[in-house]
RNA sequence: GCGAGGGUGGCGGAAUUGGCAGACGCACUAGACUUAGGAUCUAGCGGUAUAACCGUGGGGGUUCAAGUCCCCCCUCUCGCACCA
């Protein structure tokens, strides 16, 4: 053994013999775990966002192996999307070449950390043979009515040339480049997510033990239910009704005017031989104008014109003016809203502004009447009704209900309910993604690739110029194609899929990913699947999170596997920031994963990014806190080779404590408090910076022990053997190299990924005496050292009788006083 | 505006049930070893007027006892944002 830790040898041949043996593939027995990380978009690099992920989940999969169980944890590339085809319009790279060429970069920079992935099912979506069974998907999404095309106003991101679906939009910008988005009208491909709305939300009450609450709060208000009834309004004077939506049917008879959405279909038509037309005309031609560069809505002032037209309220029969107002969405509900401007704020502020009729129906029980003319803000409270016919005096919690039963019975209205989540949009109009499989022939339509034709290949020949556009569309070879059903010539849908289907799945092929029969082997999923712990950043907590819900559900419907939720337990990791800010090039703050294992070496990487933080939290990068997470690996390091001759040979510790010398009891307690405190800390909680700093505390009391001493004292070579080993074995799944290294040295049986994680001893964590504090009016004023479980009324004298303790109650009158056995006393004077 | 989560030494962070606030690490200080030290080891390290007092964003409360529970306020981060 050398003298001094030196990580890049050892790490090297650790690194080549878990590879050669194949350590991490599945099969040895045991229990099922299947542990995911998220895989990276091969972009050509590792960053500190991907060490820390993968860090975290290494931990996790090694200690779940050294308990026993059977892990799957796979790795693959999430290997389509645009960079590549940015890539190549920049430098006359195929995106192709550039994938793969990122690809074994990154498989190096990853083996270089030492994870303990099985190699043998990676897989990169890029590849035929994995994107060819999710054209099959697709199709049988088809045959279901899960996939439809329509024409509609999408998310266009002009920068990226491509649509963008809802969950791609922030804040009215390009969640990958943040050019903000406009409008556009384009015929695309959707899923039908909607269809799986109440499911989706239904399946996050599951998911509440193993997701953190900020992310199942994502998920429901992203699908947004709102619980309520749709009402018909008939226009005056025509056959027309208007149908709003509202989940405020209680203040019906307080009603007094419509708002539509500017581009209601009815605007036009509402506004004709009324002498509105002009003005309606102008108005939506402003909105329409104003989408773009005023995305600030909620800050915007309410507008909006007279239509011309009236409808009647249905229960009073009052005419209300119909107005086509800015803050109506025409994408909600019904893209309509009856306007109650003494109950909601948007309808009072409208009201005002265009000297609308205000009627107060809700009024708060035991204050002072509403007086609509001294209103200054909409009443949204509760109230009994008020000016509501039948229905006065009814509280309003109980006229929802009592309302929308009664527009049943009149056949004007029902219960409804509606969701804010949105049909996912999957065209993409870019070239590197799967093909969508459809063909359209003149006679016969829409026509889906047979599935026998399949794999639909993505042609190697393009011609990537960014001049806009499908670039497919400009491939003849692959555009021209002759029509399945009728054999005239046709052509190929140039359109690709959005690359968030890929990952909707990719954790289901990774339990069977050479299988080549069909999308997924039975057997083998029902075998791994749902995914029992998976890890990965918050960005994600809508996006790939929600559609991989959907997905599996869908999949689920086309019969292929048995669950319904993907991910049991997830555990979403901070960003890793420095000087404050998210690493970034622009900020200059970017740590380079490679230039720290050149360094110090993977160990101390991966130390330091577990050790910093809990993993749930940001982790601040900081240089000297690397450095430190070194020197105990090098501190480590030099105790072993310093203990090592009277370890050698010797069986570690086995007995019970009280054979035990005193001397050396605190020994053994230390050791299995340790054990006990790493296995709730990663087992319970994951928080692997407390587990380290125990194992760290162990470490720092074995170096008041020296060889020499040992070989005088069986009993403490062996008690220092036990520690040592379960050094080792509780942070072998942390920094695995140097552990294997020290393993081998001390002679440890076994295979140490696989070995036995050390268990406690109960007994040992107990202490015989225990340190008592003695508070004097809540202060501590002395600390007893007393045998425990100390009768409490001995405890109490002897508290009494310190002379520290008598400083402070001479002459006084004790009132009370407390104790907390083996804890505390406290002395109220 | 609504929702969620934070605020503890110079810094990252501990404190699992209300029971010694500051574990562990970094930085810093002193000493040892040394030709040398940005290596290593030992010790110290919340503040201050140091037998004492103060101290977990601020103010109040409950309790023998509060970082932890309750009320009010300030502040930061994230998410949603005219969703009818």
């Amino acid at each position: 053994m050398e003298a001094e830790y030196n990580p890049h040898a050892i790490e090297k041949r650790w690194q080549q013999r878990w590879l050669e043996e194949k350590t991490f593939a599945t099969g040895r027995g045991g229990e099922k775990y299947y542990l995911l990380e998220m895989f990276p978009y091969p972009s050509g690099k590792i960053h500190m966002g991907h060490v820390r992920n993968y860090s975290i989940g290494d931990v996790v999969a090694r200690y779940q192996r050294m308990q026993g169980r059977d892990v799957l944890h796979p790795m693959g590339w999430d290997a389509f999307g645009m960079p590549a085809e940015n890539a190549a319009i920049a430098h006359g790279v195929h995106p192709a070449a550039w994938t793969r060429r990122n690809i074994d970069e990154m498989r190096a920079q990853l083996r270089r950390m030492g994870f303990s992935y099985d190699w043998d099912r990676e897989l990169a979506t890029c590849d035929p043979d994995y994107y060819r069974w999710e054209q099959v998907f697709f199709l049988k999404m088809l045959e279901k009515g899960l996939v439809y095309k329509k024409k509609s106003q999408v998310n266009w991101c002009e920068t990226c040339q491509t649509v963008l679906a809802n969950e791609q939009v922030e804040n009215g910008c390009c969640w990958r480049c943040g050019e903000e988005t406009e409008g556009k009208d384009l015929e695309q491909w959707f899923f039908r997510i909607t269809a799986y709305a109440e499911e989706l939300l239904a399946g996050c009450d599951e998911l509440k033990e193993g997701w953190p609450e900020r992310v199942i709060t994502m998920q429901k208000n992203w699908i947004g239910k709102s619980v309520g009834a749709e009402i018909d309004f008939p226009v005056e004077g025509r056959e027309l009704k208007i149908t709003v939506f509202t989940t405020r049917q209680d203040t019906l008879y307080g009603a007094t005017f419509m708002s539509l959405a500017p581009d209601h279909p009815l605007a036009a038509e509402l506004a004709r031989g009324t002498g509105q037309e002009e003005a309606v005309a102008a108005f939506v031609d402003k909105m329409r104008r104003q989408e773009r560069s005023d995305r600030d809505l909620a800050q915007l002032e309410k507008e909006g014109v007279f239509t011309g037209s009236y409808c009647l309220n249905p229960v009073t029969g009052r005419k209300m003016p119909i107005y086509l107002a800015n803050f109506v969405l025409s994408g909600y509900g019904t893209g309509a809203v009856m306007a109650v401007p003494a109950h909601d704020q948007r309808d009072f502020e409208f009201a005002r502004m265009y000297d609308l009729p205000i009627i107060v129906v809700i009024q708060p029980e035991g204050e002072e009447r509403l007086d609509p003319a001294t209103l200054t803000e909409a009443y949204t409270g509760e109230g009994v009704l008020v000016n509501s016919d039948r229905f006065d005096g009814c509280p309003n919690r109980k006229a929802l209900d009592l309302i929308a039963a009664y527009l049943e019975e009149q056949g004007i209205g029902k219960k409804a309910i509606t969701y804010r989540l949105r049909d996912w949009g999957v065209s993409r109009q870019r070239y590197w993604g799967a093909p969508i499989p459809i063909i359209y022939c003149d006679k016969c339509g829409v026509v889906p690739v047979p599935e026998k034709d399949l794999p639909v290949t993505l042609p190697e020949d393009v011609d990537l110029d960014g001049s806009g556009g499908s670039p497919l569309a400009r491939v003849e070879s692959f555009v021209k194609t002759t029509c399945p059903q009728c054999g005239a010539a046709a052509r190929r849908e140039t359109d690709t899929m959005d690359t968030f289907v890929e990952s909707s799945w990719y954790y289901m092929r990774y339990a069977c990913a050479d299988y080549d029969q069909g999308p997924l082997e039975r057997e083998a999923v029902d075998k791994w699947l749902p995914v029992d712990h998976y890890i990965g950043g918050i960005e994600h907590a809508i996006l790939h999170l929600l559609y991989s819900r959907f997905f599996t559900r869908v999949l689920r419907d086309l019969g292929y596997i048995k669950f319904s939720e993907p991910f049991t337990r997830l555990l979403t990791q901070g960003m890793v920031i420095k000087d404050g800010a998210k690493m970034s090039k622009s900020k200059g703050n970017v740590v380079d994963p490679n230039a720290l294992i050149e360094k110090y070496g993977a160990d101390t990487a991966r130390m330091f990014s577990l050790f910093a933080s809990p993993p749930e939290l940001d982790l601040e990068w900081n240089d000297q806190g690397v450095e430190g997470s070194f020197r105990f690996l090098s501190r480590l390091w030099r105790l072993v080779y310093a203990l090592l001759p009277a370890l050698n040979g010797v069986e570690a510790y086995n007995g019970s404590i009280a054979e035990v010398p005193a001397a050396y009891a605190g020994l053994r307690r230390k050791t299995h408090q340790t054990i006990s405190r790493v296995r709730s800390d990663v087992e319970e909680r994951m928080h692997f910076n407390t587990a380290i700093s125990a194992v760290m505390e162990l470490v720092n009391e074995l170096k008041s022990y020296s060889c020499d001493q040992a070989r005088e004292d069986e009993i403490l070579a062996a008690l220092l053997r036990e520690a040592v080993e379960t050094v080792i074995l509780l942070l072998a799944p942390i920094v695995p190299h140097i552990c294997e290294e020290l393993w081998a040295e001390i002679g440890g049986s076994g295979e140490l990924a696989y070995a036995p994680l050390p268990e406690v001893d109960p007994d040992s964590l107990i202490e015989d005496t225990v340190l008592v504090v003695v508070q004097i009016n809540g202060k501590v004023r002395e600390r007893l050292t007393v045998a425990r479980d100390l009768d409490s009324e001995e405890v109490k004298k002897l508290a009494l009788a310190s002379s520290r303790v008598q400083k402070y109650t001479d002459g006084k009158t004790l009132r009370k006083v407390i104790v907390i056995p083996n804890k505390l006393v406290n002395i109220v004077v």
